[in-house]
RNA sequence: UGGCGAGUGGCCUAACGGUAAGGCACCUGUCUCUGGAACAGGGGAUUGAAGGUUCGAAUCCUUCCUCGCCAGCCA
């Protein structure tokens, strides 16, 4: 997507009030945000809205969007992520350009700051482990202790530093740390670390370091370095803030981003939390990062959600700074009105039942027209082949059908979408009582779907002709977790929903099926929405349940069991 | 019992001192070759609480309550 500029509007979310404030006044003329992603999982939902804000924000006021990666730990960072990172936020829409950044990029120039700030007398190496720094850090109602190292000679500091740089010492044996405030009633301000040895190999600058820079020493310095306008992040990070300003008011940075903070997304049913759902992928909750459950980028992608309804839900969410829990439910909608619109209708029968029309001629095969999709005309039609077996939807007869059950039944008639008015005439049940073929007649005047009396049946229903058919496995899935707040009661993994995915084998699709490319959604009628898994060849198609028609049936039937 | 932030129908968001709006969800109908979609209508909020300022407060002030975040050499 290309960026444009659009007219800004006259009264945004409070993020773009402050950014049209800030043009307007003349702080800044144009605007930069980034979207500044670790490369430590895949990107999920919650990173959309966050991507959409950013880029967004950049969009509607003419300016430009960063993609910077933060990777600031090579412990936990890989190329792989990178690589994905950079695929699904192309895929959800939006483009950098040339502006591809890396903070391991800065790592000189924050290097130098470090050492700027240690000659202001502003930083120190300290010789404390981890838990004495952590002794010595209080607690939220009591100050810290000054380390003993706090006041070491600039020079002993700059040595320290050199040699640290230089790999004299293991892994945990010095940290540098700003001195700002041990008594601070903001964590963040007590002495925080700035640079932590890590003897590890860092995807982008392999060995060439063994000291890193911490998030909060490399973030800001970094916005400024990129001429960052408006540094947008999540919630958690506002208490880091003051962090953030000190950095900027003490170094010799090249310009002055400013942070501003907005609600991060929670859903319900679902987890938004890098750890968990790498814990779910390790071990072997879901079928990888991509799992059509994960709420990742690229688990909804492969679910069938399209890039677009994700989009619109980013829209429709908003942007505050008050914590909240957008219910899943929403997010199906938004994803049905898009599918709904653009996706082709097709047949497909998941539970399948023999019907055996009487009256048809044996071997005769007609091509019925059926429209591609009602709400798009400019989506034509294709043929559809009709013939004397076919296969319905198993759910779609009933031998003794209650009061509200409008579908087949014996001596009923019933619509075949877009073929004939089909009449069921005898019910074939096997040894065990089992029902296994219908027995109709059609009517020949029926066809293409309507009757020359103007009879209407209450119910049509989809249907494939048994020697066209193609077999196909069709995964189902469903919530990844059973209640609205997983985890709540403290065992996340207990509230994993064991019915989340159901493989169906033996199902039936229509001939035209075969040729849907992985990527693109259809709609199965009267069942829902439907993509091809990866995991499909033309031997063997398997399809991913993206989300279910609204099915005020199986409402009914919902609340009749309740009741 | 430290600091920062947030509280508006079940959920999300709007209202920027002028008398609570929209989407989702829910309920009714209409229509329909998808029990889909579409269309029409409906119920539901004394805006966390109590005071105060004002002709007038969701918006300003005070106190209180609740919730979230912060004590990584994670981001």
């Amino acid at each position: 997507m290309s960026i444009q500029a659009t007219p800004s509007p006259e009264r945004g979310d409070f993020i773009r009030e402050i950014v049209a404030a800030d043009l307007r006044d003349g702080k800044h003329q144009t605007i930069v945000t980034r979207f500044p992603p670790e490369p430590n999982g895949y990107l999920h939902i919650g990173h959309a809205k966050a991507i959409c804000i950013d880029f967004g924000v950049a969009r509607d006021f003419g300016g430009r969007c960063n993609l910077r990666f933060d990777d600031t730990n090579p412990t936990k960072e890989e190329q792989e992520y990178i690589d994905c990172i950079q695929e699904d936020i192309h895929w959800l829409g939006f483009d950098w350009g040339e502006h591809l950044y890396y903070a391991s990029s800065y790592f000189e120039q924050l290097y130098e700051w470090a050492v700027y700030l240690i000659k202001a007398g502003k930083a120190y190496v300290d010789d404390l482990t981890a838990d004495q720094i952590r002794e010595h850090r209080g607690t939220l109602t009591e100050p810290g202790k000054n380390s003993p190292w706090r006041d070491r000679s600039i020079e002993e500091n700059l040595d320290l530093f050199d040699r640290m740089r230089k790999g004299e010492f293991p892994n945990g044996a010095r940290v540098l740390r700003a001195k700002i405030d041990m008594a601070s009633p903001n964590m963040n301000m007590r002495d925080p670390a700035l640079y932590r040895i890590l003897h590890a190999e860092h995807p982008r600058t392999g060995d060439k370091w063994c000291v890193y820079p911490m998030y909060d020493f490399a973030h800001g310095q970094s916005d400024a370095i990129e001429g960052v306008t408006h540094s947008l992040c999540s919630l958690e990070f506002e208490i880091h803030r003051p962090l953030y300003d000190w950095f900027i008011d003490n170094l010799p940075v090249p310009s002055r981003p400013r942070q501003i903070e907005f609600a991060r997304l929670n859903i319900t049913y679902t987890v938004l939390s890098k750890r968990v759902l790498l814990t779910l992928v390790k071990e072997g909750h879901v079928r990888g990062w991509d799992d059509p459950r994960m709420p990742t980028i690229s688990g909804l992608r492969r679910r069938g959600f399209p890039a677009e309804g994700i989009r619109d839900f980013a829209a429709l969410i908003g942007v505050a700074k008050s914590d909240s829990v957008v219910e899943v439910g929403l997010l199906e909608h938004v994803i049905r009105d898009v599918l709904n619109r653009k996706a082709s209708r097709r047949f497909a029968v998941l539970a399948p039942l023999k019907v055996v029309i009487e009256n048809y001629p044996e071997g005769q095969v007609e091509e019925m027209d059926a429209v591609n999709n009602p709400e798009d005309p400019s989506a034509g039609s294709r043929k559809v082949p009709f013939t004397r077996e076919l296969w319905i939807e198993r759910e779609d007869f009933m031998e003794e059908p209650p009061a509200k059950f409008f579908r087949l039944a014996p001596g009923r008639e019933v619509r075949l979408r877009s073929a004939y008015f089909v009449t069921c005439r005898e019910v074939v049940k096997d040894a065990a009582g089992e029902i296994v073929e219908l027995r109709c007649t059609y009517d020949p005047a029926t066809r293409g779907g309507d009757a020359p009396d103007g009879r209407r049946p209450k119910a049509t229903l989809h249907w494939i002709s048994a020697a066209h058919a193609m077999p196909a496995e069709v995964r189902l899935y469903d919530h990844l977790f059973t209640r609205p707040d997983p985890g709540a009661d403290g065992d996340l993994f207990a509230d994993l929903n064991p019915d989340s995915e159901k493989v169906l084998q033996g199902c039936f699709v229509e001939p035209t099926l075969a040729e849907v490319p992985v990527g693109e959604t259809v709609q199965f009628e009267r069942l829902g929405y439907f993509s091809p898994d990866p995991d499909s060849t033309p031997g063997h198609l398997v399809f991913n349940r993206t989300l279910t028609l609204k099915d005020t049936w199986a409402k009914l039937q919902a609340q009749g069991k309740q009741g």
